[in-house]
DNA sequence: CTGAAAGCGCTTACAG
DNA sequence: CTGAAAGCGCTTACAG
C-alpha cells in the first residue's frame, strides 16, 4: 500500500541502505547522492513507516500518561504540561484516563498496550502496592501524586503534608478555629486524602487545637458536586465551621456553591481554601485561596525521570522527587485584599 | 530482550503458528494443545509485541485526537469522551494539543506520527482549507468544531448558528436589547467565532434590532482572562450592555468576574450566557446559562466515522454530522428560578 | 487441526 | 562512501 524504502531505492537506482542513510541524515553521503535520493522521495511521496522503525529499534517514542479524570482541570492542565515536556524530548504522549478505578489502574500499570509504549507515567487513586509487583519491568514507570507505595519506582509528588499544613496555618493565622476538612475518604491509611488530612491534623495540634473529627467530611469523589454535597451535609448536621480546607479546588468550589446558596458569605462567615490551583479558582466570584503545586515542574521531572531510564543510563535508585508548591492567598480567605 | 512467539513455540514444542493461534484465540485449537501453549506462555511471561503485529497488519489500533488546549475544560471533557468512545472500539487514543497554532495543526493534520496512528480527529482553530490539500490520504481524518472547510472530510459539529440564535433569543425574551458579543476574532470569514457571531446578528435582525457592532468585542484567546479583559474593555469605553453572549463559557466566566468586581449584579444589571456547558459554569456563584453541545454524541460520532473508514467500508461521501445541543437556563440569565 | 515459510518496512553490522 | 543480507516479532496464505 504505502511507498517503502525499497521503492525509493529502486527509483533512485541505489540501495536501500543509501536511502535509509539519507532519511536519517547520516552525515557521510555525497550531496549529489542525497539530492538524487531526495528527488525520488519527493516524487514518490515517501514517508517512513515508524512502526517498522519501532520494531527494529525496540522503542516507539511514545510514553503513556494515565490520570484519573481528564475532566478534572488539575489533571487536564497537568496532561498539557506533560505533553509539552515530552515533546521537548521528542516523545509523543498517549493519554488515558482510569476513572480512578483500580482495575483500570492495574491494567494501565502493567503496560496496557504492550510494546507500544516506551514508558508510563501513572497518577493512581486506588492502586495498591501489591498491584505493582509482577509488572513487566521492561517498561519504566513513574508514579505521580499523593499516594505512597513501597515499590521501587520513581515517585513525583509535592510535600502534601507540609502544603496542607501551610494552608491550615494560614487559616489559623486569620483567627479561624473551627476548620473543617472536606474530601476525606474512608478506608485505610493510604487513601489519597491521607496526607492532606494528616497535615490538617498536625497543624491543628501544633496550634494547640484538638482536631474535631466531626468537621471531617468523607466524599464519594473529587468533583464539584461532591464538594457541594459535603458542605451541605456538614451544615445539615448542625456543624458550623468558620473555615473550610478542601482536599482540592473542585471540592472547595462545590462547597462555596453551597455556602452561597445558604446565604453564608465567603470569607466573612466561612473562609475557604483549596488545593491544586486550577484556573477556575482564580475566576470564581470569590477567588479561591489554594495550594499551587508547580505543575510544570511535576511534568518536567516525570518526563525527565522516564527519559533517563529510557536512554539506558545506569539504572539509578528509584527517586522521590519533591517539586515545589506555594500558598496562593485570594479573597476566599483574605477578604478584599486583592 | 523480550520473549517472542518463537521462544514460546520452542518451549511448548509446537510451531509458531500454533502459538499465534492460541494467542489470538483462534477457535480450532484442541483444548490440550491450548493448555500446553498457555503453560509455556505463563512460564515465560510472554507478552505479544504489538509493534510487530501492527507492522504486519498495517494498523496500530491507535487514533490521535488533537485539540487546541487541554487546559480548556471543554476540550478536556471532550477528550475524555473520545477516549471512552474509542475504547469501545478497542482503539487507544493519543491526545495532542496544538495550542491553536496553525503550524502545529498542519503538522498534526498531515499525520504527525506517520504510520503510528490509524486515524485522526482534529479540532482546528487556525487551520485553513489549503492546509488540508496534499495530506496523506491513507490516514482518515475527521474534523471537529465550528470551522468550515471546503475539503472532503467528515465533519462533526453542532449547528452553531442555530445554537447561538437560541441563546440570543432567550436573552431577547427576557427583555434585553443591548446584547454584547464577547470573543470575536479579527480576520476573515472563517474565524472560529464566525458562526456564533452570525447567530447573534441574525437573531437580533429577526427581532427587528440593528446589531450594534460597538457591542462586539474581539479577544486574543478563548480563556477566562480574555473574557475578563473583554468585559473590562467594553465597560471602559462606556458601553453598558444589559446582556452578554460569550463565544464560550470560559469567556463568560471571565466576564462575570469583571462584572462582579465592578459591582454589577448578574443577572439584574447584566445577564450572561455562554457556550459549551463546561462543569465550571454549573458551580459559579451565579450558575451560567449556556448552550450545551452533546459532547458524548460528538465523541461517538467522530469515533464512529473514523472506525467506519478504518474498517474498509465503502468509502462513503464525507459526511456532515450534526450532533444535538440544548439551551440550559441557569441563574446568570434567569434570576433565582433554579 | 498444525507446520514451514514468506514478508510487513525498516536498521545495522559486515563487506567492499 | 555504498551495497547485499539478516533480522526485529509478528500474521497469513499455503500445504498437509
Amino acid at each position: 500500500m504505502g511507498v517503502s524504502l525499497k521503492d525509493v531505492a529502486q527509483r533512485a537506482g541505489v540501495s536501500v541502505k543509501t536511502v535509509s542513510n539519507v532519511v536519517n541524515s547520516y552525515p557521510h553521503v555525497t550531496p549529489q547522492m542525497r539530492a538524487r535520493v531526495q528527488k525520488a522521495i519527493d516524487e514518490l511521496g515517501y514517508r517512513p513507516n515508524l512502526t517498522a522503525r519501532h520494531l527494529r529499534k525496540g522503542r516507539t517514542g511514545i510514553i503513556a500518561l494515565a490520570v484519573p479524570e481528564l475532566g478534572n482541570p488539575y489533571f487536564a492542565e497537568l496532561a498539557g504540561a506533560v505533553i509539552d515536556a515530552a515533546a521537548r524530548h521528542d516523545y509523543t504522549v498517549l493519554v488515558d484516563h482510569t476513572a480512578g478505578r483500580r482495575e483500570r489502574e492495574i491494567h494501565v500499570s502493567q503496560g496496557f498496550s504492550s510494546h507500544v509504549i516506551d514508558g508510563l507515567i501513572l497518577s493512581p487513586i486506588h492502586l495498591e502496592t501489591e498491584d505493582l509487583t509482577g509488572r513487566d519491568e521492561t517498561v519504566p514507570l513513574v508514579l505521580l501524586g499523593e499516594r505512597e507505595y513501597e515499590a521501587p519506582y520513581d515517585h513525583i509528588a509535592i510535600d502534601n503534608v507540609a502544603a496542607a499544613r501551610e494552608a491550615v496555618r494560614h487559616l489559623l493565622s486569620l483567627g479561624h478555629r473551627r476548620i473543617a476538612f472536606l474530601g476525606s475518604r474512608t478506608g485505610h491509611e493510604r487513601q489519597p486524602a491521607h496526607m492532606r488530612l494528616r497535615g490538617w491534623r498536625e497543624e491543628l495540634v501544633a496550634a494547640g487545637i484538638e482536631p474535631d473529627e466531626a468537621l471531617v467530611v468523607v466524599t464519594d469523589g473529587y468533583g464539584r458536586a461532591d464538594g457541594a454535597a459535603a458542605m451541605a451535609a456538614l451544615l445539615d448536621r448542625g456543624e458550623r465551621p468558620d473555615a473550610v480546607f478542601a482536599y482540592n479546588d473542585l471540592i472547595a468550589i462545590g462547597a462555596m456553591r453551597t455556602l452561597t446558596e445558604r446565604g453564608l458569605r465567603i470569607p466573612e462567615d466561612v473562609a475557604v481554601a483549596g488545593f491544586d490551583d486550577i484556573e477556575d479558582g482564580r475566576f470564581c466570584a470569590v477567588p479561591l485561596t489554594t495550594i499551587s503545586p508547580d505543575k510544570s515542574a511535576i511534568a518536567r521531572l516525570a518526563v525527565d525521570r522516564l527519559t533517563a531510564r529510557l536512554t539506558g543510563q545506569p539504572p539509578a535508585e528509584p527517586r522521590r522527587e519533591r517539586p515545589g508548591h506555594r500558598l496562593v492567598i485570594r479573597d476566599s480567605t483574605a477578604g478584599r485584599s486583592r
